[in-house]
DNA sequence: TTGCTCCTCACGTCACGTGAGGTGGC
DNA sequence: TTGCTCCTCACGTCACGTGAGGTGGC
């Protein structure tokens, strides 16, 4: 009588190769076996294999199981401990959703979070990844502040002659992008003053935050572009951090 | 300029390992190295990597963020499937911890649901043991009416003998026992027929769930115990089937 | 010279899945 | 004899973690 290992595990809703991976860690005892070597378990065992196989469901490591041994209850620790894990992860999946869900609605792109991206549609390349690495440097406020900044910073002439800026630029063309990139920001700096100030801080003086976008930056314009950063730079009392160099 | 892995892995939340790991499945491209071999990160990685993060988070496998290349857009029914998967998930963990809170409630063992360990307590270990078996074997109902027969049945005296009945036990006195029992299961036949007939059809007339049944009897029982539940059944012309050999 | 970072193997972890190659019972 | 089940290795999977042993830059 009693069971096959396929049975056992039919009957406690689970695989042969599971029920011998208990048996390797010494988890479940190796059943009595046939003449043919065949081996035989019996309600003991199954007994057994459902325990294992409720306290997995529960979230138990298998180490954290063997640790078990016989305890006929849960140590309140142990509990306190998957429930605070089970708790955690399910309000990750809940986040996981809700971006899911935000990302489908508004027909989202993959590198960054919809409400930013819906934020930044029709940004040249150099731009949208400066985002993505802000995205990742700045907190929610100061993101914001900066994604604010955008449009208005963007509407000027002098940015979009940044933005296409050749590497052999002459001298003359470098200083005029400069000077209307400078003022224009010195009328953003009296038009938007609190949204400058919190960039400014989010991206700490000094800090690693800060280093971090100057080596985007170094990265992501040509010598020509760079020069005329250093250039806005020096010329700007009042520079946005994120444009400094 | 730009980053060490190091540096690239703590920008993107991560550790250096992940990196190479994403290097060896091909998901972000090896960067250029400088003259001592040293790996030179560029933002088009950070930006690669935290796009990856940001799916994994999402809960799409490496194969999947693979196949989905340079794609701007997540596939309609790749996202339906993450979404069906998140839920499913965030059900299974909700009643792991409904679960759990059961269990540090009601003191619980480990073996059984709280709401059944509750109704076996006391129970001899072969019973206990028959009904770890039958948790797995019987729906809600049928199990439901099964320990609520428990209780009633197990009130008679003729129970206990069984309980106890030694290998050696002589004739007369397994005659005696299955009487008693036999009676006693006519008694509650009148009494609670539809919890019988429940059990019953809970274990379909001789489908897998009763041989199941009948082969854990037979691993849980002395041979003399074993004889008087023949001899019940032989008696019993509307035996419970639980009890059936 | 010391300490810190970088490098490349390569084995370990977790909980099993999946054959590979062979035997036993009807 | 055929088909089905059982057996024991043992490598594979997933997404990395964790040293091991050695080199480079200040």
């Amino acid at each position: 009588v009693v069971w096959s290992p396929r049975r056992l595990a039919e009957l406690a809703g689970t695989s042969r190769r599971t029920v011998r991976h208990y048996h390797e860690l010494g988890l479940l005892p190796e059943p009595a076996r046939r003449a043919n070597g065949y081996q035989r378990y019996g309600v003991e065992h199954l007994v057994r294999l459902v325990r294992i196989r409720r306290l997995t469901r529960l979230g138990l490591t298998l180490p954290q199981i063997a640790a078990l041994g016989d305890t006929e209850r849960l140590p309140a620790e142990v509990a306190r401990d998957l429930d605070a894990e089970i708790t955690r992860t399910i309000a990750q999946l809940h986040e996981a959703r809700a971006e899911l869900a935000e990302m489908v609605e508004h027909a989202a792109p993959l590198d960054l979070p919809a409400h930013v991206a819906r934020r930044v549609d029709g940004l040249p390349g150099a731009e949208r990844a400066l985002v993505v690495v802000l995205s990742r440097l700045l907190g929610r406020g100061p993101l914001d502040a900066y994604l604010d900044l955008l449009p208005p910073y963007r509407a000027h002439p002098a940015v979009l002659a940044f933005d296409t800026l050749s590497t052999e630029a002459d001298d003359p063309t470098r200083t005029a992008v400069a000077r209307g990139i400078t003022e224009h920001l010195h009328h953003l700096a009296t038009v938007r003053p609190a949204q400058l100030e919190l960039v400014d801080t989010g991206l700490r003086r000094d800090g690693p935050q800060r280093r971090a976008v100057h080596e985007a930056i170094g990265d992501l314009y040509n010598p020509a572009q760079l020069d005329v950063l250093t250039r806005t730079l020096h010329l700007n009392n009042r520079p946005s951090p994120a444009f400094r160099r």
